[in-house]
RNA sequence: GCGCCCGUAGCUCAACGGAUAGAGCAUUUGACUACGGAUCAAAAGGUUAGGGGUUCGAAUCCCUUCGGGCGCGCCA
């Protein structure tokens, strides 16, 4: 019996204590059924009755009591009793349980997955850096964040566009273009250019491709550099990314929305729901009509678009789209966004608490030998998406930054990022993975047969066996959690909580038989228990996009 | 000044308002001549920054003090 079983058969208890009068009617309440810390407690516990107790007439142990009377009938719960201020504790038949086995054998790859955000359209917008550098740490964080996020969504049945826009308008754009001509006519680089190694490597390569570009005047050489440049660093950073395992659906430019008419089309639909007016020669937004603190400019006194208009067009055009659901990642340094693009969806007539939403994610800091070091771009000390992953690979870096929630500030080691990277728990859940690879292809070359028809669930009665079932069935729900919040990083936990269960079993239950013992029933569930294992430890690695290695 | 986020073990961090606040690393002590020791068992480590409140129950929600980070343009 698995945990959704259970909350099935307790919520069928309660309506039956509701129609029959015993409990008041309680159709909004949600069943949580956990597993107790103590394990002493039992396999599952509820606390229902504490919550139905506010509105019955009862105390919660006595509505606890009425719950029990009820369920006496379930044949598949061994025992139940009212612990504490009304817990209801349960412990569940041994091999009712171990049936999950079969369930996550036939499951396979979909184990896990649900129908919760079925039929929604779900935008995930994430980096979206200026194309004028190489990404750094900060990017490498919401690469690894929003790619998980947008699996697990995914699994919860979700139809999902990942998203990246490409700020490739305004004055950034040019300084990018004035510091790579300077340093392709060997002119120092303006001050308030860009001043990392890689300018002068993009304008070497600029002038490689094309020696007639020194000698354009200025102002053309200028827009030949800039567009040279834009080319071969969005193309960098799309070949880092891939390589990271995050690949885009879509790279929106700015340019593009603006050349395409979106913006002037996005500020008409603004007009029609009437939160535009004119005020000093400028258009503006009236964002204060909903949760902004002031209104915000569309278009300036000169007849310019602000970056703004581009924000609010560009969300009218996603919606346009079809989009139901908007998911921004955004880094801690533009929490001030999100008041104004909440108002922004409010402003186009939509609900701002469905439509849109902003996760705010902290910075990344690093230490070495206990000192924060700064990293800043004109210190060339940055640390790249590239760098990272020569230092430690893809697994390990997409997993350091993806099993910590996003909006917690990390403090990352440098020198334990680079050194000893077996620190990281990712080895340790891809162990478990390439142990259990091994342990079932040693199985194989012995002969050993272990076809679901010869399971018998009921034999699995170990403790540690209970533990292994019963994390198995835990899986589904934690999917679930990390989808309906947004975190990620719950995926990454539970992956270290299950590698670390099952080898707390491999290390006290023995599955191959030894050389003078015979293969039994026991080994077979076992085997087969260790095979859901491993399809499960492949199913969550899956969702962080990390590997599962047969061997490592 | 206003606003947002954060403060949990020596360090890095968990914990959908639930029972005795958990992991990893570091420290200490153990384990089958190894179904893979990148493992396992155990010890030690806490006033969840301080104070008040709400609740049957608070690290979690509210108020407040202190400490840290960030944001507040007709910039992009």
């Amino acid at each position: 019996m698995t945990p959704e079983e259970l909350g099935e058969k307790v919520s069928w208890a309660i309506k039956e204590l509701a129609a029959s009068g015993a409990l008041p009617e309680a159709p909004e309440l949600e069943i949580k059924i956990e597993r107790p810390k103590n394990p002493d407690f039992g396999d599952y516990a509820t606390n229902v009755a504490l919550l139905l107790a506010a509105r019955a007439e009862h105390q919660p142990r006595k509505v606890a009591e009425l719950v029990i009377s009820q369920l006496k009938s379930v044949t598949e719960i061994e025992s139940m009793s009212v612990a504490g201020p009304g817990f209801i504790n349960f412990k569940v038949a041994k091999g009712s349980q171990a049936e999950l086995v079969r369930e996550i054998l036939q499951q396979k790859e979909s184990y896990g997955t649900n129908k919760d955000l079925a039929g929604l359209k779900i935008n995930v917008e994430f980096i979206s850096a200026n194309p004028t550098g190489p990404l750094h740490l900060g990017h490498t964080r919401w690469a690894a964040v929003g790619d998980c996020l947008a699996r697990v969504l995914m699994a919860a049945g979700a139809e999902v566009v990942k998203e990246f826009y490409i700020n490739d308008r305004g004055i950034q754009m040019d300084k990018f273009g004035e510091s790579i001509q300077a340093a392709a006519l060997g002119k120092s680089i303006p001050e308030d250019g860009y001043h990392g190694a890689y300018i002068k490597e993009l304008a070497n390569k600029i002038v490689e491709q094309d020696p007639e570009l020194v000698k354009l005047p200025e102002d053309e050489g200028l827009i030949a550099f800039r567009e040279a440049g834009y080319k071969l660093q969005l193309a960098q950073q799309q070949e880092v990314l891939n390589l990271f395992r995050t690949v885009f659906d879509v790279w929106y430019s700015e340019r593009k929305l603006h050349e395409s008419g979106a913006v002037e089309k996005g500020i008409q639909v603004l007009k029609g729901h009437g939160h535009v007016f004119e005020e000093d020669g400028a258009l503006w937004l009236r964002t204060t009509d909903f949760s902004d603190d002031k209104d915000r400019v569309l278009i300036k006194a000169d007849g310019e678009y602000t970056y703004f208009a581009s924000d609010t067009a560009y969300y009218v055009d996603k919606r346009r789209r079809g989009m139901d659901v908007n998911i921004y990642l955004l880094g801690a340094d533009h929490h001030g966004y999100v008041n104004r693009l909440k108002a922004v969806a409010a402003c186009a007539g939509d609900d701002s608490e469905k439509n849109i939403e902003v996760l705010i994610g902290q910075l990344v800091k690093m230490t070495k030998d206990g000192q924060e070091v700064k990293l800043s771009k004109r210190a060339g000390n940055i640390i790249t998406l590239e760098d990272l992953v020569e230092e430690v690979g893809v697994d390990a870096a997409r997993y350091t930054l993806s099993r910590y929630p996003a909006d917690s500030p990390l403090t990352l080691d440098i020198n334990l990022l680079t050194s000893h990277t077996n620190d990281n728990p990712v080895f340790y859940v891809q162990y478990a993975h390439a142990r259990l690879s091994t342990l079932l292809s040693a199985a194989k070359e012995r002969g050993i047969e272990f076809a679901l028809t010869d399971f018998v669930p009921e034999i699995l009665i170990d403790d540690k066996e209970s533990d292994l079932v019963k994390t198995l069935a835990e899986y589904p729900q934690i999917v679930k959690i990390s989808a309906a919040l947004r975190e990620p990083h719950r995926i990454a936990r539970y992956a270290e909580e299950l590698a670390g269960v099952y080898h707390r079993f491999y290390d006290s239950c023995r599955v191959l038989p030894r050389e003078d013992e015979q293969v039994t029933g026991l080994t077979i569930a076992r085997l087969l228990l260790s095979s859901a294992t491993r399809q499960v430890l492949a199913n969550a690695l899956d969702l962080l996009g990390v590997l599962a290695p047969e061997k490592m």
